[in-house]
DNA sequence: ATCTCTATGTATAATAG
DNA sequence: TCTATTATACATAGAGA
């Protein structure tokens, strides 16, 4: 189970090239949108696969000629408004589904113990749960509540963190955040 | 003299942030020219300094200029298809998260089933809860299991949905959905 | 093949000079 | 600020499912 040190040359082994092909594509395209966030600087990455027909290209096609076409670079302020652009677009639109969710939440929360009450008072079986009485009730409401609580938990973390900077921890989450809030914005876009 | 954990924003700290950038920028590279040996494909990487005028190329600006002038002679519609690479390479990672989760849940259910399986059978008040028996502790942890399985729920509506599209009604739950992973995600991690 | 796991190599944040 | 060092986080080769 151990690992070999690398050594520097064409992959030889089919199957293991491509898996390792996968591997590091994957590894470069994550250091290239670290380096370009981590820095505020643009940044592109092209590979051609030879499994792929079409090349991978990170963040895209266009952005990669835009980038390659102005072999001067721009004024750094220019830049830097556009990602404060694109980051301000992304959390705002974090911020607007958190909202969502926590209402779904909620409400969700609210049938799910109607129902429970409900069942515990016509219980079946002579409503031995019923008798049981309140504590339990509590008991298995409180329950039911775990899971939803977990992620409002972390939201009220996240604006503990608050001074618009975020906790080590916290971050990891907002960057997650915002991965799934910039996928949203494309498939509904 | 240790590590922190990196956080993925823009590093505020000036001469830290530059530092960082050259140190990663060389990472790259170095990670691009493996990749390119080690399995045989072309590929390059721009990357726009806000300390140098002129982005560092690799392999070479030439290279890189071929190469990606082979993407500005593909038909627009190629080009809009590889446009959604950055999307893919985000959607990748949301699907990652939401298996972490997935098995969390699985997890934290079972763990939950069994505590209230201990409550049901060593319950105050002679049990009676207790003898009310298998039915209501089954009854009982379904309601747990609700919160729990909405998100995967949905998740499998969508894939059910799944030419790839979603409809207008899915968007706004894969929303909701993938926020929720992706804090939960965090939460559990 | 494709995914997971994990031991190990590699990259790099923090620190020192 | 740049270079060297070191401890730690991260990437990933190889193996198994």
């Amino acid at each position: 189970m151990a690992r070999k040190k690398v050594k520097l040359a064409l992959i030889a082994n089919d199957s293991a090239r491509k898996a390792t092909f996968n591997k590091r594509k994957k590894g470069l395209i994550k250091k290239v949108s670290e380096l370009s966030v981590l820095c505020g600087v643009s940044a592109c990455a092209v590979v051609y696969g030879p499994y792929e027909a079409r090349p991978i290209v990170w963040p895209s096609a266009q952005d990669a000629q835009r980038v390659l076409a102005r072999l001067k670079s721009l004024p750094e302020t220019e830049q830097n408004k556009k990602m404060m652009n694109q980051e301000a677009f992304l959390r705002q639109r974090v911020a607007k589904l958190r909202e969502q969710v926590k209402r779904q939440e909620r409400e969700n929360r609210e049938e799910e113990l109607k129902e429970l009450m409900s069942r515990c008072v016509d219980g079946e079986g002579g409503g031995a749960l019923a008798r049981a009485g309140v504590e339990e009730v509590t008991a298995l409401a409180c329950m039911v509540e775990v899971k939803a609580k977990a992620v409002q938990e972390r939201m009220e973390a996240l604006r503990r963190g608050g001074d618009g900077r975020f906790g080590k921890e916290e971050k990891l989450v907002l960057g997650e955040a915002e991965v799934a809030a910039a996928v949203v914005a494309g498939a509904c876009g």
